[in-house]
DNA sequence: CTCTGGATTAGCT
DNA sequence: GCTAATCCAGAGC
């Protein structure tokens, strides 16, 4: 199957805040779909999202919130519509969409997307030129987009990295998993991708 | 193809 | 001190 990017206008409507603060697992299905955006040094990054994860509240044991507030965490708390960036296994950076209303920590992990726009800048980043290789896991997405920590705490509604709305009609069915890559809370869910999608990770349930 | 271990450090206990 | 919301290379089949 040959990679053909598909048409992407700046001109689509940026997701506002009223979208963020709603409920994480509804947020986590329908960023699927939606283009995420980069902007740095005059360039512009662009990818489809296909594949999340919902991180939700102090109960849940997979969430970063577990247990209360501690620095590392406290971008969780802000109202929906901020960038959490962690830092991750000694190298790795993961990117999250806050969610739900000032308080309540949750994040929707975004963990692939299909590139659209700057395919040359990310084969770059990533040093590689497999274009199913560029974006296809929570880590590779962040180095092919340049994220890292500095992004963390950002606003949403800026314009360094923010999220735009799809008006293509492209029909897709929602595929639903357990979340992949944690120990706990693995019971749950929360892991949503569009099935048969080239560029959704390879899933790797870790076993314990 | 599958499986295993190493990389490398911030954040917590 | 231990482990992690990961990725990659290398070994074996």
């Amino acid at each position: 199957m040959k990679f053909k990017p598909k048409k992407f206008s700046l001109d689509h409507k940026k997701l506002d805040q009223n979208f963020y603060l709603q409920p994480t697992l509804k947020v986590a299905r329908e960023l699927l779909g939606k283009i995420i955006v980069r902007q740095f040094n005059g360039q512009i990054l662009a990818g489809r999202i296909v594949e999340t994860e919902a991180y939700i509240g102090e109960s849940d044991p997979a969430c970063h919130a577990y247990g209360g507030m501690t620095p590392r965490n406290k971008i969780m708390y802000l109202p929906g519509g901020y960038a959490y960036v962690y830092f991750t296994y000694g190298m790795h950076y993961c990117f999250n969409v806050v969610t739900e209303k000032e308080g309540f920590p949750a994040a929707v992990l975004i963990r692939a997307v299909e590139p659209i726009e700057g395919i040359e800048l990310m084969k770059k980043f990533r040093n590689t030129n497999n274009i199913y290789n560029l974006t296809n896991g929570p880590a590779k997405f962040c180095q092919a987009f340049k994220i890292d920590k500095s992004l963390n705490g950002t606003s949403l509604l800026g314009d360094e990295i923010f999220i735009v709305d799809s008006d293509d009609d492209i029909k897709f069915t929602i595929g639903r998993s357990q979340r992949i890559g944690i120990s706990a809370g693995t019971d749950k869910k929360w892991r949503f991708f569009i099935r048969g999608n080239p560029f959704v990770s390879k899933v790797k349930i870790k076993s314990k």
